[in-house]
Parts: C-alpha cells; sequence; structure tokens
DNA sequence: ATGAAGCCCGAAAACGCTTTCCGAACGTAA
DNA sequence: TTACGTTCGGAAAGCGTTTTCGGGCTTCAT
C-alpha cells in the first residue's frame, strides 16, 4: 500500500524508435515488422531485433485509424449473470481469433437508457460489429436500425424481421427430448416446464408434443405442466402428478432447475430415477447437472456455438451484406444417468 | 437471410464534415463540441446543430490517440463461468462512470499461453489498466512486472508482493458468521466446510475458530469439517456429525452448495431449520439463496466492491503511484431464514 | 558504355481528433 | 487618430500507424 510502482517505464516504444533504432525510416521499419515486401531480408532482420530490443508493441488504435477497422466488437448484453453472455462471448472469441478481435462486453442491466448509453460508447469507439444478447429468449426490441455497422442479436431475437437475429432451435430441442426418452423405452412420457409466458417453453412444448405424436406416444397427464422456472414448481407438479395416480416412466423437465425438483419429489415418493422414472433437463447448467443425483442429463443450448455462428455472419458482414431474419441453430442433448443408468 | 442490410449509411460523420456544414474550421467545431473557450455563444449553437443534423459521434479513437489514454481497462479472468468476473465488472463500470471507460473483457481458461496473448493484445490496444481476476482465491503468479500500466488484481492475489491485490477478509467473514450464529443465541455451532487446500477456506475457518475462542464457545464435533465445495458433501459431513450424536444447535457452511447439502440432509433426519439448527451459507449465490428452503442466509463476498475499489485504485494510479501489498475488503452478511425464523 | 529493368528504401499523405499559437477584428482609452 | 487590450476564429503541429509514390542504386542485356 505504500511503495511505488516502476509501472512508469516511460511510454512504450513507438514504430519511430524502432526505426531510428534500427537506422532506417519508420516506412521500411513498418513494411518490415508487418511482412510486406519490398524490403530486404538483411534490414528485416535489423528492425526486428530493434523492434525486440525495444519490446515494440504496435499501437492498435493508431492502426485502426488508418485501417478504418477497429478490431472490437461490442458485446450489449442483459444478463446480470452473464450465464449467456460468457459462453456467447468466448464462442465468439473463438471464431474471431482472439488476437484479431476483442470484445467490449457491455451490460445494460434491463435498463433501455443504460443500453442506449452503452450503444454511443460503443458506437462511438467505432467498434466493427455489434452482437444483443437478451436475458430471455423472447423477441426484444430492435436497437435500431440504420446503425453504421452491422449488429447481430443472439438468444434474444429482434422484434424487428429486418435484423439478423440466432436463436436456439428450441422446437426440435423439445423433440429431441422425447426422441431421447422414446428410444430408451419410455412409454408415459409428462412434461413439466417452466413459465407459459416464455416463447422457449411453448417451442419446447410444441416439438415435445409432435414428436410424441409422431410416435403415437400419449403425454402423461394429459397436459403440459407450465408453471415457473423453480425448483419448487418442478416438486409440486410431480407431486400433483402422483397423486393423481398419473403412470409416468419419464420427465421432460423445461429446465434443469426444475428438473431437480422433480427428481427431489420423486426420490420423496420412494421412486428411483432413472429405474422407474427417467429425467431430462433443459440448459445443461453444470452446477445443477453434476450436483443432481443422478447426474442429470439435459439439453444443451449451445451458447458457444451461437456466438461462434454470430461471429462468423459479421465477419461475412464486414465485407457484404448482412443476412435478416431469424436463424434456428441446433441444440445437443448431453445424455447423463438420469436417464441412461451408468 | 437474404435480403441486404443498410448499414452501409456511409462512414459516419467526422468533425470535418461538422465544421464544413457549419462553415467554420475543424478546429473551432471541436472547440465548441468540448465546451472549450474561445468560441461564441452563436458560433457554439451552429456547431452543436450541426453536430446534431449530421447525427456526428467523435471518434474516440483518435480522441485517445492524441490524449495518450484510451478509456479502456481490460478485465482478464479465468473465471470460466463469469460467476466471478461479471459483478467486478459490473462495480468497476459503476465506479469509473460507463460514458468514460469501457471495459474489455477476456478469459484465459486457465491457460497461461493464452493469458499472456491476450495480455499483449491487451497492451497493444493500449488500454489504461488492467484488472486480473482469478478463478480460485488463492495467490496467483504475476502477468510481469514493470508493465506500462498499472495492474490490480482482485479475488485472487498475486504471488508477488509488489503488485496490488485485493481480496476478501474470509477471516472477518469468519467470524461475521459466527457472530451472527451467536447472537442468535446458538451454542453449539459446527463448521463444514469444502476443500483445504484453498487458502480462503482456512482463513474462514481460523476467523470461525476464533470468534468461537472469544465467546467461549465449543466447535461442534471438535473439528472443523473439511471435504469437498458440493452439496454432497455437505450432506455427508452432516450424516456423520448426526450419527455421532453431536449435539448442533447451528452450521456455518464454507458455500451455499454445501449449505444446500446440510439443509437436506437435516431435513431427511427430521430436523427443521432454522427452529433445530440454523444454518448460513458463502457466496450469496443467488440461484442456491432464494431456492434454499428455507431462503439461506449467505455471506457476499461483495465483489462488485471489489470490481469498484479496484477501479478507484486504477483511477488514482493513472496520475500517481500505485500501491502494493494485499488488501482486505470486508463481506457482508445477508440474514434470511436459514437463520432469522420468517 | 548506355539504357532498361528491378529492387530497396524514404518522403509524405492520410486517418480523426486536440491543442497551441497567431492573426484579425473589434472596442476603448488617450 | 493611435495605441492597446479583448475576444474569436483558423492554421498547423502533432498522436502512431499504413500506404502510395517516386528516387536512387544495382544488375543485366544491348
Amino acid at each position: 500500500m505504500t511503495s511505488t510502482e516502476p509501472h512508469a517505464t516511460g511510454r512504450p516504444a513507438t514504430l519511430h524508435d524502432v526505426a531510428r533504432l534500427a537506422g532506417v525510416s519508420i516506412a521500411t521499419a513498418s513494411k518490415a515488422l508487418n511482412g510486406r515486401k519490398h524490403v530486404s531480408a538483411a534490414t528485416r532482420a535489423e528492425v526486428l531485433q530493434a523492434a525486440g530490443l525495444l519490446a515494440y508493441t504496435p499501437n492498435t488504435l493508431a492502426r485502426g485509424l488508418v485501417a478504418g477497422r477497429t478490431g472490437m466488437v461490442g458485446l450489449l448484453t442483459s444478463d446480470l449473470e452473464g450465464r449467456l453472455s460468457i459462453p456467447i462471448l468466448m464462442g465468439a472469441e473463438d471464431a474471431f481469433g482472439a488476437d484479431r478481435t476483442s470484445v467490449l462486453l457491455c451490460d445494460a442491466r434491463g435498463d433501455a437508457i443504460r443500453e442506449g448509453h452503452h450503444l454511443r460508447t460503443l458506437l462511438s469507439r467505432r467498434v466493427d460489429g455489434l452482437i444483443v444478447v437478451g436475458a430471455r429468449p423472447d423477441p426484444r426490441p430492435s436497437i435500431g436500425r440504420d446503425l453504421p455497422v452491422p449488429v447481430v442479436y443472439a438468444y434474444a431475437p429482434s422484434a424487428d424481421p429486418g435484423d439478423l437475429s440466432l436463436v436456439s432451435d428450441n422446437v426440435s430441442a423439445g423433440r429431441m427430448a422425447i426422441e431421447h426418452l422414446a428410444e430408451l423405452g419410455r412409454r408415459t412420457i409428462a412434461h413439466i416446464t417452466g413459465d407459459p409466458t416464455y416463447g422457449a417453453a411453448q417451442d419446447r412444448a410444441k416439438g415435445a408434443l409432435a414428436e410424441l405424436a409422431d410416435r403415437g406416444l400419449p403425454l402423461a397427464g394429459d397436459r403440459v405442466y407450465f408453471g415457473a422456472w423453480s425448483e419448487a414448481w418442478g416438486r409440486s407438479a410431480t407431486r400433483m402428478l402422483l397423486a393423481q395416480h398419473v403412470a409416468v416412466d419419464a420427465v421432460f423437465a423445461g429446465s434443469d432447475q426444475i428438473a431437480r425438483g422433480v427428481i427431489d419429489a420423486l426420490h420423496g415418493a420412494g421412486l428411483e430415477v432413472p429405474r422407474d422414472v427417467a429425467v431430462i433437463g433443459f440448459d445443461n447448467w453444470e452446477i445443477f447437472t453434476t450436483s443432481s443425483r443422478p447426474p442429470l442429463s439435459s439439453i444443451d443450448m449451445n451458447l458457444e456455438n451461437l456466438g461462434r455462428v454470430a461471429a462468423e455472419r459479421l465477419a461475412a458482414a464486414f465485407d457484404g451484406a448482412l443476412g435478416s431474419g431469424v436463424e434456428q441453430l441446433p441444440c445437443r442433448l448431453i445424455p447423463r444417468e438420469s436417464t441412461v443408468p451408468g
């Protein structure tokens, strides 16, 4: 708390410094460092050595100024916990290549004012593109058309069909869950899920029902149990189901938390998972899937992939046109012991 | 997917454009927009109007180039889930003022190579400062001395005492937990916590023991139950405790997950929380504290505050010297119904 | 020996902005 | 009228790069 830091080691070396040390002009130094032609091997070596000596790091800002590209993209999120943004960010980082593109993360905390504020800031920093991540998987207001940079909406689609949105394919995910359970021989499957005002809940249910119909299987309890995204709801819905003496040999839960509640209630009723009832969750949120007993099968929304594709679409838009509309990206099923006995 | 975006609305307006439209020089335009002197009210108004018409947004890069400051700080993390980084980021954003400073988030994913890579990238982008967030609260390697920018380590301290680190005060937090339970009248308190190789686990235990000693209270079970940071461990440790017929009227758990396991096992044994046994957790991870039954009292590490202080230290270092050593920041206790009956 | 043809290298412009400094215009006092 | 102070506006010098373009030097064929 008292000593002074030696971080004031003068300003970082500039290209000018390197050139002077190597005894060439800054133009030559630039060409040498960037591997352009018209530089002899000897001079190039000298420049490189000088750069090494001075620990030269090119100033990306200056480079961006002349290139007209900053190599930065903005990630505008409303996701307080970062549970969505972080995987998306990592996918985007991967796709861009972390050395060429950096991500500026801004959290609007669900506040439109703050979002506008962040948007302005990002634009003034001349980001090359923007990824907007919503907090829940339902259409959200567009941040505006005619922006000077391409924008991709991830997870939550834009309400404006002129924008490009990437979302998880919840309908297919619903089918996938039922397919998995059915192929394991389950015949009476219930679906306990969350808030019915969520489009994602509806879509998953729609997919599940379609797959059941295709296979000629009934829906246990004769209805989709909509409720809340909570463990408590999973528990009480399961109890309702059991109290009505509904035959059930599998439950497709709308979230991992609901699934935990389901398993809890099943255990409470003396049933064993997966022997008596198989359970599959949704989100593949590790904290729940691995701490569950038995470990929980779940459907992963592939958020890294969402980020990766978002990055690809942006990169394509840098030189060319961005598409529009909503693109559905596949989820993937992670089987664990709550459906497939170890 | 097929239409073309109108985002190619020409390049954003420059100061030059504004000046031309307002019929003044760029120097005057700059002064007018920045509220400098030597501009008459009339011309200032004209410039402002022109800027509005053109939707002018100053290019922060160019500004940073001349000012020698970019208004960006790098947040270098190894925290895969963002559970730590995000609150720290938000605290930092708050302290800086989101309009003046943006945060460049990089995840090294626990890989030293990648970390070095990100570090170089951030430096080449000329961030004004760096916040390094470790994945676990133990000393981690310094990212290097003599860096051209000030660096603050948050959550995980640097192994180099010459660096400045900000960590949660785990010892005090341990005392705090015991104090809370003791003042509620609990007399036989057990401490079930996680991996003993974590310094944080040791510190919390140390604080707890010290507070017990100060109050002349025994430690239930006569030892600290170290184990794993898991619900399963919370459950089995509790069962051990009960099987030994140890009298217990409160448990201080080392994490919220452990606390959940504890509560689960207590319920299994027919005990009621908090009537028979009070339980307090650690981390205040909302997903656990609110879904627990009853809602879980917990200790919050105040990560936003960590971020806020980190930002302040950096800001102070921009003009002046950065301190060094490890600074302990207080945690805060969030009482809920697992200790205080509703 | 002489012109053509390469190959290297450097001067200079440009990117968009801030800031210093100087000159112009005005008003006031002598 | 002259001298002087005041107030505004503009020219220009950067900030650290990249890139274009032209000039000098070498090399080769004539």
